[in-house]
DNA sequence: ATTCTATTGAAAATGGTTTTCATTATTAAT
DNA sequence: ATTAATAATGAAAACCATTTTCAATAGAAT
């Protein structure tokens, strides 16, 4: 799942006209081996520690490469920081939606029920594009609330 | 319209303690006449222009403890700053959800088929807290895409 | 190995928001 | 109306995630 993935990569770098480059490889590797959604620092900390030369302007650069080619999704859950997954991976599941805890800021990805949240929000989807001229092409469904650990604590 | 809500904040404001200052009645007016999701500067600027010794501060002040009273709610429709709303306005429908232009940032707010949206999403909800222990106090679902306008434009 | 230029890292700049602190204004009591 | 207690304010500085600048570096095709 190394090679494979890598020549993967780099041939989507490539047919853009991009380079694939150790800094790219570090940081796609980094969000291929959590079922974390990290923020910018996050990433970098654990890239710089494999590979101290590389800087955090970069680790910026390169999530909004990735965010654009459409090889990982961005989101704000509330701290401030943008934090980011990719978009399919081996560790999680698929199409999913999210669960934060305002309390300990934790992340959970669920799936439950996520078909009809789906099949609604097609439906949703149809409805806004014809009512308003749209063009959809995205969205965001988040719960809020206590997790079970946080609920414990004063 | 005015005297009377101007009491029931009063009210609100004394029973915890707090006092309703001219900066506080002039937010609250300034997001009572609008349909609009307005910033905290967007704020500033309009209150500012009635009353131009109330600072930006003070502004963020407010819509924080505002947020923290239950009497408007913040949003992040990713142009990088939060966006406010009266929980209920005599100007707008009543629960509703976000439809957003990526490209001119305007937002509409839209409640066809809010009921079933809130149908699920109360059971999404129950099947959640069961399964994570999760104490939910809150959901997101926000639409993005390109208005009317802006798919003409190049 | 060479050339072309996309990419990089460091430092500075940006922009929304928060903190600090001395001053002011709201309120309840007088 | 005055006063006293203290919540709230405004200005300036600090904060912090992100972006910009720019000279140096390093992919990749030849
Ligand atoms: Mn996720
Ligand atoms: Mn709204
Ligand atoms: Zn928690
Ligand atoms: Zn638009």
């Amino acid at each position: 799942m190394e090679k494979k993935s890598k020549m993967e990569w780099h041939g989507r770098f490539r047919g853009r006209g991009l380079r694939f480059t150790i800094p790219r490889r570090l940081i796609l590797e980094t969000l291929s081996s959590t079922i974390d959604h990290l923020s910018a620092e996050e990433i970098y900390i654990r890239v710089h520690r494999k590979y101290p030369n590389v800087g955090l302007t970069t680790v910026y650069r390169t999530l909004d490469l990735l965010e654009r080619m459409g090889i990982i999704s961005r989101f704000q859950f509330g701290d401030g920081r943008s934090r980011f997954e990719l978009v399919q991976s081996s560790t999680k599941a698929g199409h999913h939606h999210h669960l934060v805890c305002t309390s300990c800021k934790q992340v959970i990805d669920y799936d439950d029920f996520v078909e009809e949240e789906v099949e609604l929000l097609k439906k949703v989807e149809k409805a806004l594009a014809k009512k308003h001229g749209f063009e959809i092409n995205g969205h965001v469904i988040q719960f809020y609330g206590v997790c079970n650990n946080c609920q414990k604590q004063p």
